[in-house]
DNA sequence: ATCGAAGTGCTACACATGTAGCACTTCAGC
DNA sequence: GCTGAAGTGCTACATGTGTAGCACTTCGAT
């Protein structure tokens, strides 16, 4: 999935349901796109399912089609498996080769422990 | 960077310079390419210095024209930035909604702990 | 000298993505 | 009832990506 269609997502998953001026005007300053711009898009992603669109009246309405929390799965696992062939790599480059500041490490940490033995609880 | 690439610079990373050749034979199996699909790409590849190439004779050997430790930390960052809006996004997904398994969360935190305080020593 | 394998440069073509315009319709306010 | 703003359906066009072929050259072995 492209940068655009996250952009576009993201404002769906905020807001909820969005006529497509809705979303051109969330996203005015972030990316400067033409209302037609915007509808184009989020046509072409209706048809890939990535949202889903109803009419009410003649407008249309847009919701993204799956949950936020699951496209970020899945992108994560094509990221792992695309940059570092598997998780284990993309964890083990998050622990050594990240680069992360000694702030984001121990939030990291702390994220970790936290969750620590209550899986999905 | 797609997929395509990172198959291609995968094979460049770990074997050093390559013929066009040399990259299809090690994608034997992972790509089921024609030898100039493969020429293709390292031709575009080296358009956009993602590989550098000198020729051998009438040959073109090819090399990775940048560490792979360095691609993975931009394709790290552009991820976190596209999927999650920033670094502290991805993170907090990972430790808190990514899925991982036990090992895996342990294997993070083992990890994590043993780069504690030796930042890039 | 010659023949074939492997290389080269160039071209092609379909589909995706980024970006947007046009012509027509509809609804709300004057 | 007319007008304008906002919506719709459709089209467009450049660039990128995936995939590959063709014609020509070159070098090593016979």
């Amino acid at each position: 999935m492209q940068e655009t269609e996250w952009d576009i997502l993201r404002v769906l998953w905020e807001r909820g349901e969005c006529t497509a001026r809705d979303v051109a005007d969330a996203l005015q300053r972030r990316r400067d796109w033409a209302y037609s711009t915007v509808r184009t898009m989020l046509e072409r992603m209706r048809a890939k399912g990535r949202v889903r669109g109803r009419k009410v009246g003649n407008t249309w309405v847009y919701a993204a089609a799956v949950p936020q929390v699951d496209a970020q799965r899945s992108a994560w696992r094509d990221f792992a498996e695309t940059v570092f062939d598997g998780t284990a790599g993309a964890l083990h480059f998050i622990a050594r080769d990240a680069k992360l500041s000694d702030r984001q490490r121990s939030k990291l940490l702390a994220l970790l422990a936290e969750e620590e033995g209550d899986d999905d609880a």
